[in-house]
DNA sequence: ATTATATATCGCAATATTACGATTATTTTT
DNA sequence: AAAAATAATCGTAATATTGCGATATATAAT
């Protein structure tokens, strides 16, 4: 159906799925390695960079915004974007705890 | 158009957003947890844990082969699935190196 | 006031994803 | 050989995502 079944999972499985979507586009991947850089904060820098539309970059930036991780401050005509903190730190959290709990351990081998 | 520019992004971007795709759906969390709890090896067990028709567990169960992050031991009629190491320690490494690489500094404070 | 600039939103088309019943394929058990 | 068990695949429906042109909005500059 292409809705997914939230009700049936964790409220830990569903965060980190919201969380992994932040990184699931190579768009927004670049997004959040250039706000890391700081080189482009302002959206129309994002555009300049990044071979994608403008309407296009504003609803990445849209979702990115939505899962919480990065922040726009209106400073008009402008928007500067960037890493929200908090939440990225959740995100180091939520996948460093998962990533870690595999020790290397296989049952079928 | 639902379709990604992948060409536009680079190989790293790309693979990161490939990876990430691995844990953007609740289910296939549910999973790879299962997997590494070791409590669920068996593709049937799997469809007892999770409240999901057997065919929508062996597609989850698909994408995640595609990614290689888990694979696949056939052991008629079963098959023992198990996470991938080496690229789960690609995952751990790729995460690991743009969780990193931001260090707290936002341009617009 | 008008114009220019910057970003968000709308509407649409194309494609992808999620979910599942039904079927198929393969091997074991009987 | 027939039946049972297990998992993959097919087909299909519903919804989500990606991308972009066009438009709307809001402020700054003229």
């Amino acid at each position: 159906m292409g809705v997914t079944k939230t009700e049936i999972f964790t409220e830990q499985q569903n965060r980190i799925a919201d969380l992994a979507k932040a990184f699931a586009h190579p768009a927004r991947v670049a997004i959040l390695q250039l706000l890391i850089a700081r080189k482009a904060c302002v959206c129309g820098d994002l555009v300049d960079e990044l071979e994608l539309a403008q309407a296009t970059v504003s609803q990445h930036l849209k979702e990115l915004k939505r899962i919480g991780i990065i922040q726009g401050e209106i400073n008009p005509p402008r928007v500067c974007y960037c890493i929200n903190p908090p939440v990225w730190e959740e995100a180091r959290q939520a996948f460093g705890s998962i990533l870690e709990s595999f020790e290397g351990v296989t049952c079928c081998d």
